[in-house]
DNA sequence: ACAGTTTTTCTTGCATACAAGCGCTGTTGA
DNA sequence: TCAACAGCGCTTGTATGCAAGAAAAACTGT
């Protein structure tokens, strides 16, 4: 692989786990330094970011990582649930036994870190649920989108699981999911999903706050 | 703005329309003497739309006009009537007036294109009319995901339309669309727009058929 | 004559050099 | 003292040069 696509993957890795802070201005000369290369690599890896999103570029001033305006952030999470539940339903309709033993596996790994009361490992094993569900709706296409979709809009997922009861919350709702799906319910998949994922009431003014700072923990 | 995104607007025009043929070598050296400038922004470009997916990138083997397989053209059809149908169910809940008043008129060009028997013509309002559903959803981001993904499908719309009665099909199936946008019937509506998208059956079979001969009138 | 190998050429990918804006700062004038 | 303008420096955007790799062609051995 070439350099500018590791880099890619390697800043999008970045920005995504939040090492990389939203806003924050990336430096061609400062990244090139940093990994060793010229400025073109760089520049080719930001223009693919910026062509899915991940970053914004403004002609002569150069790259930030995206920092969307709340609007536009919670218009990503309806999309984000409207996907999934889209994915739910044809996981629904076309459940095979290799995927039903799949979306098992996740939900127990769920369920384990929650036990563990490790909300780093409950985030990474959620991860892996989701990304199940989309392979389970045995359409790669739409899978490939929620998962860009979903890695893009990680940095706030990780805000929300900080909020107090958040995750035994959400491991309920994992297992509606799954109990959906398994069952052949098309629509009952696809609103599980969907009210899983959507932002609202207190769970938006939690966003929206965290927001301000959100690097504080 | 720069030669890199005029370039990048410029190619992805000429892939939309058709002009690019799929699976077509895009040449660096090529496309820089045809445009008047040196490699560098042309491969800026190509890489942009790599990142979107339009045209694929193999390492040391230059870009080609993104030609997908055909499971994979149908899932992405798929996952277009996926997104339409929850443009067309946000509408149906967020209507406001000026929205249906821009779908009463969209709908009325598509009709009058059809009077008129023109092919081309009835292609170009009904993408004004899908854009118009995808605006009426009141949500930004999934907007522009879905006309992204319209517009990478459009070479493939084309050639459907060129199927004998398709046309006064796909405008009662948009009369249908608007009356449930337009009456609030948030189900309805995805549903409508859900099958309208699709392709199955008959349509799926003239889709493959037509990709064998692209460019046989 | 055919197949395998080698060489050649052409293209991509990266580095470096150069030009052109934009912002910042310092100075000047009111 | 404050505001406006000019000059400078830094960053981006484009061009060019160079090296490495892959495809194609030619050559050699059987």
């Amino acid at each position: 692989m070439s350099h500018a696509q590791r880099l890619r993957q390697r800043i999008e890795d970045e920005i995504v786990s939040g090492e990389l802070a939203l806003g924050s201005r990336l430096d061609e000369n400062q990244l090139a330094a940093r990994f060793g290369v010229s400025r073109t690599p760089i520049r080719e890896a930001l223009l693919q970011l910026a062509a899915t999103g991940l970053v914004q570029t403004k002609p002569r001033r150069g790259a930030i990582v995206s920092a969307p305006e709340p609007h536009l952030l919670l218009a990503m999470f309806e999309a984000m649930a409207e996907m999934e539940a889209a994915c739910g339903r044809l996981a629904a309709r076309r459940l095979v036994p290799e995927d039903a033993e799949a979306l098992q596996t996740a939900l127990a790994g769920c369920k384990a870190a929650m036990t563990l009361e490790d909300p780093e490992g409950y985030y990474a094993e959620n991860y892996v649920f989701h990304t199940v569900v989309y392979r389970a709706s045995r359409n790669a296409f739409l899978a490939e989108q929620a998962l860009s979709l979903h890695r893009r809009l990680a940095p706030y997922r990780r805000l929300q699981l900080r909020v107090r009861q958040r995750v035994p919350q959400s491991l309920a709702e994992h297992e509606a999911i799954v109990a959906a799906i398994v069952a052949g319910d098309e629509a009952g998949a696809a609103e599980a999903l969907r009210s899983h994922v959507i932002v609202q009431g207190d769970r938006f003014t939690d966003l929206v706050a965290g927001l301000r700072a959100p690097n504080a923990a």
